[in-house]
DNA sequence: CAGTTAATTAACTGATTGGTTTATTACAGA
DNA sequence: TCTGTAATAAACCAATCAGTTAATTAACTG
């Protein structure tokens, strides 16, 4: 199961999934246990179980415990990783030219580190 | 080869790989030819072309054609959509209101949900 | 035409994914 | 302590992924 992958790749990959994307939409509805996650799916119980361990690695969600029910709970830093990652690419959309220098500066700076 | 998903799953699926997302920061920075776009990857020519197929059947790059040269170009389209999703989240990182709010929201919820 | 360069296709490989069914763990309540 | 419920783990499977090397297509050049 997923291996050492970088956050931003693990938060991509884990939303590359509409099962996974619903998940979090109806999370942003508030908390949820496990069955009520799997209830809108045509799927089996365990096969929600994995989908939201691959969201719990990439850090999307959090999971407590409440007696015998594990409430899932929507952590929205990766999120916030990923509308920055994009933001920079605004421009191709839209009109202005701002920031994306810096971004591609940085980029290659770190490409000179070895990253 | 990724048969027929969403667009935004194959998107999302797309920029899930760091070779993929540095491809399209090159891209950022003007149109590249498939050696141009490979020189930096420890990779093979067919690794780097694969990439540039899954990153066209997304729709994020379109390729022209110069004597035996294939242009790529960044396009934006789903670069859009992504922005366009994950800022229905947005809420979720900004504010400490959110946090409060969902914890009260959950400590209410611990006194009526099972029953 | 022959030779070179740019890029893709083909065939193959090992790892990962997304699902299944069955078994197991953890807890609540009578 | 026994029973039912919530959830995960284990084992398995077919499909896809990310890479390789070797072959092929397509275009320019001398």
């Amino acid at each position: 199961m997923q291996v050492q992958t970088d956050p931003l790749s693990a938060a991509f990959s884990a939303l590359a999934d509409p099962t996974r994307r619903a998940i979090i939409a109806r999370l942003a509805a508030g908390d949820a246990t496990v069955n009520e996650l799997a209830a809108p799916f045509d799927m089996s119980l365990p096969a929600v179980s994995k989908h939201l361990k691959v969201l719990e690695r990439a850090g999307l969600i959090s999971r407590g415990r409440n007696a015998q029910w594990r409430p899932c709970k929507l952590e929205a830093g990766p999120l916030k990783e990923i509308s920055g990652w994009v933001e920079h690419y605004r421009r191709f959309w839209e009109g202005s030219f701002d920031r994306l220098d810096s971004y591609l500066k940085e980029i290659q700076e770190k490409g000179k580190r070895h990253e």
